[in-house]
DNA sequence: TTCATCGGTTGTTCTATATCAATGACAATC
DNA sequence: GATTGTCATTGATATAGAACAACCGATGAA
């Protein structure tokens, strides 16, 4: 009945309904005595391999990570974004079951399986970040099944504007005659690609196109500032 | 940092790495003290709503219950099939995420949300189930994300087959000559579409496709005859 | 026995997105 | 400041799957 690791989870949720982490410059979770370890990642770095073994689990102190599957044909599919708060590396078996790589420079902190597995409370923390990644997965799952490419962009944008378009979304406040903001993508359009289950061209010419109909500015490819963001949240399928 | 509900889990891993249950016919979580109620639902009973206040959560004893999520125009995406011995209603916040229907006639175990979350043992459980799903949701995000209908299909019918096209699948057993099987879909064609991501049309022609290559035997639409097991594993598109 | 219903199949046409290909815009290196 | 590499954009064309429509076969009621 015990062989246990983990896979995965997130403690704010961050994809659709954002609720992002002001404060947290440091861990979230409760504290654990012995494997208080950090780790640094470069751009591109590889956290771990699918298929690795599976026996710390880590939380994203900053930076963001990308968990990703490849099929043997090189198909790659991205499977979730891990933001800042989030945790990732939890296995129901003992190897992992996606490739974790940074998107940008990272910093993590480290628990050690062992360490884990003895403490209610971060048991209690993990379940708490394992409910609020299954919710993103399932919206993603409606992205990836049903919506036109138009949406799925949409949907990623707005995924990246805090507190907007999620369930209890207060619209534009009211006190700001303006609802603008510039959000950065930290993701190449291969990336976002591979995130929407789309091809490079198409998400090209999707942004092209919002551009042209005058919704969003691109500012250096990586960085997007939305001039409207009640818009870009009609466009997503969900309204 | 309080107010906790759950929204979903399994024991066993059901769907792409499946591993089937053949014992439990009554719960496989631990106990708990009061709320041991049990429910049935008849086909296509719905069990909850999305958006429907979650104070409980629930365990499939038999049958099979279906998650799924609506647009406001009416697209569906059915993301997760719960099946005997895996469990949802969980929630991080106090509403559900998606409806829950059953596909067939069903038999749950019903807990109560507060008897859950006093529980370490049930906790705990909830934890193994919570991981289980998420590593089926990552496969399922591939397939929505980067594969072919055939490819889909293959692999909705390779879930339906215990122990095989997993990670540590053996291939056919070394005695039996054959390695046929026949499996039962206990959802309709649009059941199937829906959660896969496809039209109707579609996974009608992929199923004729694969009976007129001789692959499955189609007995009244319900339930499938695969010839050879391995030949629908390679169009999976994982070999 | 007829009729209606429901789920499934098959054919035709259409279209959104993929694929293939060329060009552009930077930034880094020599 | 030329050269190279990387990432993004844009255009032309192909195609998988969607959409629309007709039909089929089983079931069940009148």
């Amino acid at each position: 009945m015990d062989n246990l690791t983990y896979s995965q989870a997130s403690s704010k949720t961050v994809g659709n309904e954002t609720s992002f982490n002001e404060e947290s410059m440091h861990s979230a979770a409760p504290s654990v005595k012995n494997g208080a370890r950090k780790q640094q990642l470069k751009p591109h770095e590889v956290l771990f391999f699918e298929g690795d073994k599976a026996d710390k689990i880590y939380e994203v102190i900053s930076g963001v990570v990308m968990l990703y599957k490849l099929l043997p044909d090189g198909r790659r599919q991205i499977v979730y974004i891990v933001r800042e708060g989030d945790m990732l590396g939890f296995s129901q078996r003992d190897i992992f079951d996606c490739t974790a790589e940074a998107l940008t420079k990272t910093e993590l902190q480290v628990y050690e399986g062992r360490d884990v597995s003895t403490s209610p409370l971060m048991q209690h923390y993990i379940n708490r970040c394992l409910l609020s990644q299954m919710e993103s997965l399932h919206e993603h799952t409606v992205l990836l099944g049903r919506k036109s490419a138009m949406e799925r962009v949409a949907t990623f944008l707005m995924g990246l504007v805090p507190n907007r378009g999620g369930v209890g979304c207060t619209g534009p406040s009211k006190e700001a005659g303006t609802d603008d903001r510039t959000v950065m993508l930290s993701m190449t359009r291969q990336e976002i690609a591979d995130y929407l289950g789309l091809t490079i061209e198409t998400v090209s010419r999707v942004i092209s196109q919002m551009k042209r109909k005058g919704l969003i500015k691109v500012e250096k490819h990586d960085s997007i500032h939305i001039l409207n963001i009640c818009n870009i949240c009609q466009l997503t399928g969900m309204h």
